[in-house]
DNA sequence: CCGCGGCTTGGTAGCGCTGTCAATAGTTCT
DNA sequence: AGAACTATTGACAGCGCTACCAAGCCGCGG
């Protein structure tokens, strides 16, 4: 009757009990509770796996205890260079302990994000890593009602679903332009591609600067939905400059049309700084040693990532974080391409924000 | 006695099965092989998982049947440009299987990719991609003894595991030398970072070309195991020119560097291509549009990764592959930055590799 | 009318691990 | 010394699903 379904080379906590001279569920706990062990066993259960070479079946343990060690990570994009980065950092905040990450794509569609949210959901995650603070409203309450820790990325707002590491997209946008403000710019253009929540947040922030400087112009703003490029840096750029000739400055929503409309100004024989000044967003490693090198506002993406999985991990393991919210700032890397020749004729400098 | 540990709410099989009027076997029978049913009770299980919203407990499938649908993915780096779009293709690729991606970084060590891969085989993956050719002969016996199916990815090689796919980089970097060779060039230096076992391999190619050429010079080569960036293009590109002031054109082992050889020559008022010619390799996006445009090799990674992600699948579900080696090709993107004004004045043209 | 083979369907018994509860030692306190 | 604890350990019964085997059903040929 009873049929050998287990084959007999097979390494099962059983095994490594015997060996050990424990009962399995002892063996078990040396896995879980190390601590509740008293040394002696802790030892012997240690050697007993290590000589057989015990590797747990994580489908049994995930079956029995009616949870995983998965952490579902959902991002719009896998192409662009800012998730890379972010991913880095989860990836790297979660090597080495036990954990591991689930990674899935949203294509930039809030009805894809609460979709996969829920086969995620239905998988009982251990943790959970979200991007932005735009999800759909049945999205939101799935997550409300789940019980594993959350953490929103790369936006910080106002109700958090759990908690929320970012920095102000509005606010990064608006230190920007005041900086070109400050440059005596008067006819910035706003060159915004993909257009998803955070870069409109950015569009908000240049639009609140040129509103309260009285800048205020429609033919400035270029934007479209299509993803962003180099080459779209240019077209987008020759679209602004039809519309209004008289642009003094760019501020690009990424960095990859920041250099697009670089090429561009060579194209055109336009000088960069003296006839026109470029501001890019995100401070992507290119910036920095372009000629003339770009100025962008630097975002911490790395360390948000990192800092995510840190928080989720901790949350899982009942170290629930002092602050819910958490402010990773932006810093304005001021660098040739927007210091006006003559203008105060100071070097670059960099402007901090003001998170803790 | 029995104590409950169920949850009422929950939707397992049972309450499918129930619902549809059926065993819970044939329940299960429906997810797996529906061809199996008669009609009539394919539909009525159909409606009821619908209707309850059902959800399979992928942990309790997993330690049933012995197996799982997880494709486990070992890549050697996460900020590479080059591995995200790899991975976009096998995220497209699985989006909408049954099976899901585990992916893991190596760091570009084949000791930590032999850790990973043990962590991988163990949890007895449906499939497994791996990165390049050179693992250890561990790894490699490791991957031998699995029954899984397996893709080597990014290089063809002649004694595969089981299947791969890419192109040959030692040819792809001889064709674009070659074509430098064509432009009448003599001085061709190399520029390489991190020098994974892929750039040494375009190394070879670039030694091969020289050599035939009778051009070799040490002078002429500037290498580092940093990891690649622009402003590393730049230095290298310092280090060249200190080397062998005589350097007439320029092969970078990738985009990134190429970049920064293009602003250290506008720093140094070198005029491109009038007095040095440029390439890179890869063919991101910028390189079109950057100006002068930029030659590079044209390498097919997001369909890489897509078809070794459908090539898993494929022989996963039985459908062996009719060739196990596959040879993507490359293609050298002739620019501005590479032709000769003057030499042939012809346009910018590709030359294909002879891959299928 | 009986028997045989193919197509469907169901019953049984786990997969390897852990939650719950109980039992056994070893201490400390009054 | 006896009670009251605490620190360790073990027994048992599943978690939700599927592999395996068996049985039921149908139509057809002899």
């Amino acid at each position: 009757m009873a049929r050998k379904r287990t084959k007999p080379g097979k390494i099962r906590l059983t095994e490594v009990a015997k060996l050990a001279g424990v009962s399995p569920i002892t063996a078990s706990r040396f896995f879980r509770t190390p601590e509740a062990l008293s040394i002696n066993k802790r030892v012997r259960v240690d050697s007993a796996a290590k000589e057989l070479g015990y590797v747990p079946n994580l489908a049994a343990r995930a079956l029995a205890s009616q949870r995983t060690e998965v952490i579902g990570v959902l991002v719009p994009s896998l192409t662009n260079n800012v998730f890379s980065d972010v991913l880095r950092g989860i990836y790297d905040a979660v090597d080495g302990s036990r954990y591991s990450i689930q990674l899935a794509n949203t294509r930039y569609s809030i009805l894809q994000e609460e979709k996969l949210l829920r086969v995620f959901l239905a998988q009982k995650p251990a943790g959970l890593i979200v991007t932005g603070i735009d999800q759909t409203p049945e999205s939101r309450s799935l997550m409300e009602v789940t019980d594993c820790p959350i953490v929103q990325l790369m936006e910080i707002g106002d109700n958090p679903v759990d908690m929320m590491i970012g920095f102000s997209h509005a606010d990064a946008c608006h230190a920007a332009i005041s900086h070109l403000l400050e440059q005596g710019c008067r006819r910035i253009g706003f060159l915004g591609a993909r257009m998803d929540p955070r870069v409109q947040r950015r569009f908000l922030g240049y639009q609140q600067a040129m509103k309260h400087a009285g800048l205020t112009d429609p033919r400035l703003v270029v934007t479209t939905p299509l993803p962003t490029s180099v080459t779209l840096g240019g077209t987008l750029f020759a679209d602004l400059l039809a519309k209004a000739p008289d642009t003094d400055a760019v501020f690009c929503a990424n960095d990859d049309l920041a250099l697009g409309v670089l090429f561009e100004c060579r194209r055109r024989q336009i000088s960069v700084p003296e006839q026109l000044l470029i501001s890019g967003f995100n401070d992507l490693e290119f910036m920095a040693s372009a000629v003339p090198s770009l100025t962008s506002v630097r975002t911490n993406r790395y360390e948000m990532g990192r800092a995510a999985a840190a928080m989720v991990i901790d949350a899982i393991e009942g170290r629930r974080p002092e602050q819910k919210v958490v402010d990773l700032g932006f810093t304005v890397m001021v660098r040739q391409s927007s210091v006006r020749p003559g203008h105060g004729g100071r070097a670059p400098v960099e402007r901090q924000s003001a998170a803790e």
